[in-house]
DNA sequence: AAAATATGTTACTATCGGGTAACTTTATAA
DNA sequence: TTATAAAGTTACCCGATAGTAACATATTTT
């Protein structure tokens, strides 16, 4: 018992690599130029041993969606609980949620999000965005209703936002000139404050 | 002398309705799922017809690139030779590059930017981008100095104003339930406010 | 130790799609 | 009206690669 454990382990561990290593593939070269045979050989084994794994090639993609989308609502379940003002929660949201989408696997399921080809594992995909930008829009509409918030169009207000935000995993690298502090207070600063001078 | 005018503007706009159709095609199914037998069926020739316009499959990607970079930056001559704030120049930028980007051909341009297989097109695209990237970079400065825009980090503001205004392509459509004016109204108050409540 | 199961390999198929060569038709120019 | 170039077609090649079948080895359980 014990043993079979430590060998779902193992499998869930090597699953992850795969996951890790087929993320950073997909950013650098692309998902259509990164053949499984690559991602194979970075595991050093042969492509037929991924599908041990994983099902086919899209699949690497659903289950970094799965990893991340996990990740996210797990986040927002622990901010939504808050008993503080809708502003306060955006503001912890926006500070949770950078570190969390600048990983490879994040990064890789922001860029193929709803891009698979079975239309209904699509479909899927796009839903499960949908879901997260509802919770982000419902902690807005609190905002403007304790007033935390100004009125504004919750709807256009939180697609902006996800928009900057997931812009990052197209620049940011947690090792370049930028600091995370840095920016998660700029990035704050332009949200709460917006660019007029004082 | 005409006739042999007429000749290339057919041409040119041939060019255009490939550009055009690819872009929609590339954008709906995606770039490696769009064969050029695909593009080609819908201008009603063949596939070797379009290499009579077109280098190859990458230099469709790489003429929408000029197309959309050769608007944004006249675009930005005419906003920047304005003698008004850097406020007033950001608010005039935002404004006028809505509408440009939310066209097919530069939704194409956005979406696949910088990923060209030859790396000299893609350091190419890169570097294209940097400069816009730049030019606005530029507008910021001149709003801190003159007052009416707040002391901030010029690049990540940039790098935020643009993920946010370039993803506008992959959700508006201009018949869709969001108005431009409306969008614009919105994006301009996000940018220039932040959301707080008063 | 033996049976069963998990993990991995080699070798292959089948398809798709970018690109080209050679040829035909249409339009411009002399 | 004939020569020349533009515009388009049919037919083909060929490299890449997702996915599979059959076989080999390691590991766990009985």
């Amino acid at each position: 018992m014990q043993k079979s454990l430590s060998r779902e382990q193992k499998r869930q561990q090597k699953l992850d690599v795969i996951l890790r290593n087929a993320s950073k593939a997909f950013m650098e070269r692309g998902y259509y130029k990164t053949s499984l045979d690559d991602i194979a050989s970075m595991q050093n084994v042969t492509k037929p041993t991924l599908y041990y794994y994983i099902k086919n090639k899209e699949d690497i993609l659903v289950k970094c969606e799965e990893v991340t989308c996990g990740r996210i609502n797990a986040m927002l379940d622990d901010v939504m609980d808050d008993d503080v003002s809708g502003y306060e929660m955006l503001y912890h949201f926006i500070m949770r949620y950078i570190p969390i989408i600048t990983d490879d696997v994040a990064r890789c399921h922001v860029r193929h999000r709803g891009q698979m080809e079975d239309p209904e594992l699509a479909k899927n995909s796009i839903q499960n965005h949908k879901d997260i930008e509802n919770r982000v829009r419902e902690i807005i509409r609190i905002g403007i209703k304790d007033g935390s918030i100004r009125d504004c169009n919750s709807t256009i207000l939180a697609i902006l936002l996800f928009d900057s935000l997931n812009g990052l995993t197209s620049w940011y690298k947690s090792d370049g000139p930028v600091k995370e502090n840095e920016l998660i207070e700029e990035v704050l600063k332009l949200v709460t404050q917006g660019v007029s001078g004082s």
